[in-house]
DNA sequence: TTCTCCCGATACCGTGCGGGTATCGTCGCC
DNA sequence: GGCGACGATACCCGCACGGTATCGGGAGAA
């Protein structure tokens, strides 16, 4: 009887149709099924009465539907209560400006209640978006960088484009090389960056036999230096473009990874457990 | 946050030691201090100061225990509630005489204390206890019987022994064979009894070169017919024999299951939870 | 009567978590 | 400085809980 199958119980106890309580909760039907069966068996009584007209609740069902509302309640002020007791933390989290996500924020939030969270955005010039200078306690950033004492975990992976414009010679080709893009004046990270982030977004600016390009410090920098000079950018390969931009894959290049990082040692469980929801969130989608 | 895990911190937070409170758990302390982390991590907060000095409660751990304590007090309530609510049932278990199971009983009962429990002993004339006959709902026995229309599960399987005096040529011997038995007179089940279940247990004795012995019906039947007629009979391995017995080993014979047994078609909720309980008992010992 | 649709039950599979054992790191203590 | 105690970590394994595919049975319509 844990709670989790109280909160199942619960769904189907009011919507009194297995599927339809089943979209509810975000899962299919037949685990649904057998998690309530297993229910009624370990309290050794029938909650329900299916019959072909529909599902109707037994008089036990109706006495655990009132229990257990009142129960899951219970548990959530417990919740509560616990946050309070340890006092409203702060948790900085840092990220880059393209990967603000609301989403992860918001079931954060949802999760600690008291718990201010603060938001710190950075350009293309600080892969660790502060976190190497304290600034931050967790950040959601791109691999790779410079991770000496810092703790990263692979959120997903996405494979690196090129940024033309769409009356670029190069635009209508399915995929790219490093070849194909010989004495085109690519984007460069100012010097003093990171230097693993820098070799990788400068990438085949870095070969031989490329000229550099402008040096941007921000996506919307690297975005105008290709629309304004015809220099060729790198992103990877999810972002959404503005208008007369193009993004083609690019071959040569291993992915970028979408990681979230934090100081190693001992993170906080706050720290930690942020690191957890971002996990399941990016876990299937 | 699952009362499972309330109630291992309930028990680190009394004891203030893992490794004590594992132990009281009944489980080992790696996984419990695993736990706790995750429930730390969970609720975003220390809930305990581990020092080399000892554990220490936070104020946070401190606020838990207690809000922890009574909503597992209120888990237990609903539980009961519902029970009350199902109303008094009543539950048959047949059993035969040798296997009677308190530990069994013991633990459905825990479980389910509004539930009547009532025990019914049988002879070995009746392998379904009465399940066949309908007067009882789930039985504890031997298999193989005849199991039309009954459901079966295996708890355990047991070798067979030849029941043998001590002072018996044969009882010397590390193993024996129907062949060893050749021309011994062998106890037997009456005729009518269930035809799978007399074929299994008169073993040898249905052989063409074996003397029928002498008709018993219950455990102590064919050991007093052992003692007194010199007659041989057949058991599981694990019986405790009287004084003046010995159990010898028997190669030729499948060994026996002791199994749980139900009548097919929808067991109730009631039944389902003793089959459950039976086999996680019999599990691992 | 029979076809079809709806909906809960069942079968089966893959993954993740919660158990386990073995071992480590670290801090008091003799 | 070696040793013992104790919590943390590493690793393995079995089961439970997710999923998809399919069954079965009853109701309603043709």
């Amino acid at each position: 009887m844990d709670l989790r199958t109280l909160n199942y119980f619960v769904a189907v106890a009011e919507e009194l149709h297995f599927g339809r309580a089943a979209t509810r909760l975000h899962l299919t039907q037949p685990p649904l099924s057998r998690a309530i069966k297993q229910l009624e068996t370990e309290l050794g009584c029938l909650l329900l009465r299916r019959s072909p007209a529909g599902v109707a609740l037994t008089p036990a069902g109706t006495t655990l539907y009132d229990e257990a509302k009142t129960l899951l309640a219970r548990a959530d002020q417990v919740r509560a209560r616990v946050a309070a007791a340890a006092g409203a933390d702060t948790v900085t989290v840092g990220t880059l400006a393209e990967l603000a996500d609301a989403r992860l924020v918001t079931v954060f939030r949802d999760r600690h209640p008291g718990v201010n969270v603060r938001i710190r955005e950075a350009d293309l010039t600080d892969p660790t978006v502060g976190l190497r200078a304290g600034l931050v306690d967790v950040a959601l950033t791109r691999a790779p960088f410079d991770d000496t004492g810092i703790v990263t975990r692979v959120l997903r992976t996405d494979p690196i484009g090129v940024v033309l414009r769409t009356d670029d010679p190069l635009a209508g080709c399915d995929c790219l090389g490093f070849d194909d893009l010989a004495d085109r004046r690519c984007v460069q990270l100012p010097e003093g960056t990171d230097p693993v982030w820098r070799a990788f977004w400068n990438g085949p600016a870095d070969g031989s036999r490329h000229r550099d390009g402008p040096v941007v410090r921000t996506v919307h920098e690297c975005v105008q230096s290709v629309l304004w000079n015809g220099a060729v950018g790198l992103t990877p390969m999810i972002d959404t473009l503005p208008e007369g931009l193009i993004s083609v894959p690019l071959n040569d290049m291993p992915p970028s990874r979408l990681v979230v990082a934090w100081a190693g040692g001992n993170p906080s469980p706050l720290v930690r457990s942020f690191v957890q929801i971002a996990a399941g969130l990016y876990r299937t989608g």
